[in-house]
DNA sequence: AGTTGCACCTGGCTGC
DNA sequence: TGCAGCCAGGTGCAAC
């Protein structure tokens, strides 16, 4: 499910409830979502008080007020929900019925509400670090660029697209240049920026490493459309919806993905939106006005 | 070192 | 209705 606005969206929509209360009992199902789960995990979250929800690429990085960190990613099918305690317990309209074959963690917080990790594909994981040894964590320590930080310009991607023979969409996608981009905003990214999936990363920039047009472009164009989405709660494909059950909307947006035959949305372009694979993954684009 | 392809897992949809 | 085949928002790892 979760690119970096979806994880966005749920970080946005369990900061409230998570941040200040104290994790009364960890329920842990099953010995492993994609990894095994660190040893005695419910015993040492129980007891802990959550200081802070942050975000870094598509991971979820909960402090806790025993200087360790619960870290947490949804791989491709992985969503919270929460089940208030309080008095007025009524989801938002339009929030699906619970589908709990594959709840594996539940977190029951000292206010009474109640938080449920399902994940049907189990490509997700948790983990429970300290947080100065963060930055080292072997996922952690090869991450790329956040693209909503002030690292992300032109010249940042000329730079660490300088001399790479890949293509473009296979570039965007790997989390040790920019970490959050996914398979579908890589599409909308790219789409918006006029620039060809297939276009060679290195042709960024020049030969003395300096950015190109395109650079920049494709730089303005990667935030603006995180922005947006993240703007409209994420993307709803399939099963994802927010942390009180409401639909995001950005899918809407989609100018490209998921829009194979459809037309162009560039104005007086007049192209057929195709869909290639690269990778093994689906792009969609316009042969037209990418390039 | 950079690049590519496979593997992990379940469920939903399409077409026979 | 049943079932095989394909596809899905991610990413670690082996192999070239």
């Amino acid at each position: 499910m979760p690119e970096l606005p979806e994880v966005e969206t749920v970080r946005r929509g369990l900061e409230p409830v998570m941040v200040g209360a104290r994790l009364v009992a960890v329920e842990q199902r099953r010995p492993d979502l994609r990894f095994p789960f660190p040893d005695a995990f419910s015993e040492r979250l129980a007891g802990r008080r959550i200081v802070a929800l942050g975000r870094r690429a598509k991971y979820l990085v909960a402090d806790l007020d025993d200087a360790n960190v619960l870290v947490m990613h949804l791989g491709m099918s992985g969503s919270f929900r929460v089940e208030s305690g309080g008095s007025e317990n009524s989801p938002a309209p339009g929030a699906p019925q619970k589908n709990t074959a594959h709840d594996h963690v539940v977190f029951a917080l000292s206010t009474g509400a109640r938080i449920i990790y399902n994940d049907p594909r189990r490509f997700g994981f948790m983990d429970l670090v300290p947080r100065d040894a963060l930055a080292a964590h072997p996922l952690f320590k090869s991450l790329g660029l956040e693209p909503l930080g002030n690292e992300l310009d032109g010249a940042a991607l000329a730079r660490l697209f300088a001399g790479r023979t890949t293509s473009l969409k296979a570039a965007l996608l790997d989390q040790t240049l920019v970490a959050g981009l996914g398979n579908i905003y890589v599409s909308e990214a790219l789409h918006r920026a006029g620039l060809s999936p297939r276009r060679a990363a290195g042709s960024l920039a020049r030969k003395d490493g300096t950015p190109t047009e395109r650079a920049h472009r494709l730089a303005k164009t990667i935030r603006e459309v995180l922005e947006e989405a993240v703007a409209a709660g994420g993307s709803s494909l399939r099963d994802h919806r927010q942390t009180n059950g409401a639909l995001g909307y950005f899918q809407h947006s989609f100018r490209v993905y998921d829009r194979e035959l459809g037309p162009c949305p560039t104005p007086g372009c007049g192209g057929i939106i195709r869909r290639i694979t690269q990778s093994g993954r689906s792009t969609f684009f316009c042969a037209a006005c990418q390039r």
